[in-house]
RNA sequence: GGGGGAAUUCCCGAGUGGCCAAAGGGGACAGACUGUAAAUCUGCUGGCAAUGCCUUCGGUGGUUCGAAUCCACCUUCCCCCA
């Protein structure tokens, strides 16, 4: 079985230019492929992800990855899936993202010479020169049909700015000069990817006459339809400092039945034979599956320490047992107040609650237990000695910090 | 270039002088039920020294006892005509 068969297996392809060709590339090692990466935060997210693991995939089957980031796109910023404007990001935060990506990327892929290379596409797109671009490349693009195109449909009634219009001629050129100067003969990227990384190729025919090839990576959608990756409206971080590996690896771990599989499937490198063997599990099972998936993500991420402490602290707060890691926060004597200090003050110290008010509500509706005591009153004080043994806050289910008078 | 319209709390969206911290929905959060799941039901959703006070309806000024609401200017966006 080759590695475009695993793929397959593995759910991950969306569309493809040429099946034969690609397939043949792939499976013979013989691709050099390019995964751009618009840097607009300083941080991958839980999104780029499966980008990152395809990489790694493919490089691993004797391919070379390019990585690419997109620090001169980034400047314009791709309207696809967006009804909005992005906010436009100067140069030096994007430079400082860049930056936060490369390091990030090294935990993956294999960067050096003959391996996986990065680029940055400010490199040559910062340079380019208006009216030549447009006589050079422009004359290729028929607005009609970039018009039909699918990332700019939803933008028509909301509006589209001509810089974003853009968007596409930059990307497209990206594969055109990748192709020409570091033998790139593939572009792989999101399925919404699909219509700008088409222009790539038609790009490379019309200017040098050659197929080059494109291959979309389905997107990681939950049950509902919804891009994974995201809680409440905000992205799911590799960056520890963002999102805990503890955090990181409860995402995993609560998701949803319908999706666990899917998740394993697509992120994880279980062998195939092993992961079969798990699609029929129930009940109790699927929660050992969703344990595997959400190890095996944090893992690879984290390392294998962060992702037993990771584990072991969710089995310590949600199996009873004892131990684990503990979100602490550390107070000190300036936090007391008459020597000791109330509920709602240390939810709020703890980070638990983000405000008094909040504190007060969760308390209400019986949310908020201390050491495992649920609390009724919202004036509960804690006294100095109790706080230097340490208390233990939980708000919900799944919230805990530990408060500790140091 | 000309004309018309819009900006409200996390999001969508009501509100056109006091009864507005602002309807309704979505989402989020909490509770019950569970398997740290889903579905369902309930509660809740600006802040604080809390029967009160403070900040918030794009921005800046103004009218008024009182402004999300009226006026002026500005900013951004949308639509129609060119």
């Amino acid at each position: 079985m080759g590695i475009y068969e695993e793929l397959v297996e593995r759910g991950l392809i969306a569309q493809v230019t040429n099946e034969e060709e690609i397939r043949n590339l792939l499976n013979e090692g013989k691709a050099v492929f390019y995964i751009g990466f618009d840097c607009t935060a300083d941080s991958l997210t839980a999104g780029h992800f499966m980008a990152l693991t395809l990489m790694k995939r493919l490089q691993m089957a004797g391919n070379r990855p390019i990585a690419l980031i997109g620090g001169g796109t980034t400047m314009i910023g791709d309207p696809s899936g967006r009804t909005d404007m992005r906010k436009m990001l100067t140069r030096e935060d994007i430079e400082h993202n860049a930056e936060c990506f490369r390091r990030q990327m090294e935990r993956f892929i294999e960067f050096g010479p003959d391996k996986a290379v990065m680029l940055n596409n400010a490199d040559w797109l910062l340079d380019l020169n208006y009216v030549e671009l447009l006589r050079e490349v422009g004359a290729c693009f028929s607005v009609n049909n970039m018009l039909r195109a699918e990332c700019y449909k939803n933008r028509m009634e909301k509006g589209l700015s001509f810089l974003e219009f853009n968007y596409m001629i930059m990307q497209s050129y990206d594969f055109y000069y990748l192709f020409q100067h570091h033998d790139c003969n593939m572009q792989f990227g999101g399925d919404d990817q699909w219509s700008n990384m088409l222009g790539g190729t038609e790009l490379i025919r019309r200017k040098l006459g050659k197929d080059a090839h494109a291959m979309t990576i389905t997107l990681l959608t939950d049950s509902q339809g919804k891009k994974m990756g995201k809680t409440a409206g905000n992205a799911v971080w590799l960056d520890p400092d963002k999102t805990s590996p503890f955090d990181f690896y409860q995402y995993w771990r609560n998701v949803d039945d319908a999706d666990v599989m899917k998740c394993i499937r697509m992120l994880t490198f279980l062998p195939l034979e092993q992961i079969r063997e798990m699609e029929g599990w129930k009940d109790e099972r699927i929660n050992r599956a969703k344990e595997i998936l959400a190890f095996e993500l944090t893992r690879m991420v984290h390392g294998e320490d962060e992702a037993q402490k990771a584990e072991a602290s969710a089995k310590a707060l949600f199996g009873g047992g004892g131990g684990g890691d503990m979100p602490t926060t550390e107070l000190t004597e300036e936090d007391l107040t008459d020597g000791g200090a109330d509920v709602m003050t240390l939810l709020v110290k703890t980070g638990l609650c983000p405000s008094k008010s909040d504190a007060r509500r969760n308390i209400q509706q019986g949310g908020v237990t201390a050491n495992n005591e649920k609390i009724t009153d919202i004036a509960k004080r804690f006294s100095a000695d109790e706080l230097r043994a340490g208390v233990v806050l939980r708000r919900g289910k799944k919230n805990y910090q530990k408060a500790i008078l140091k």
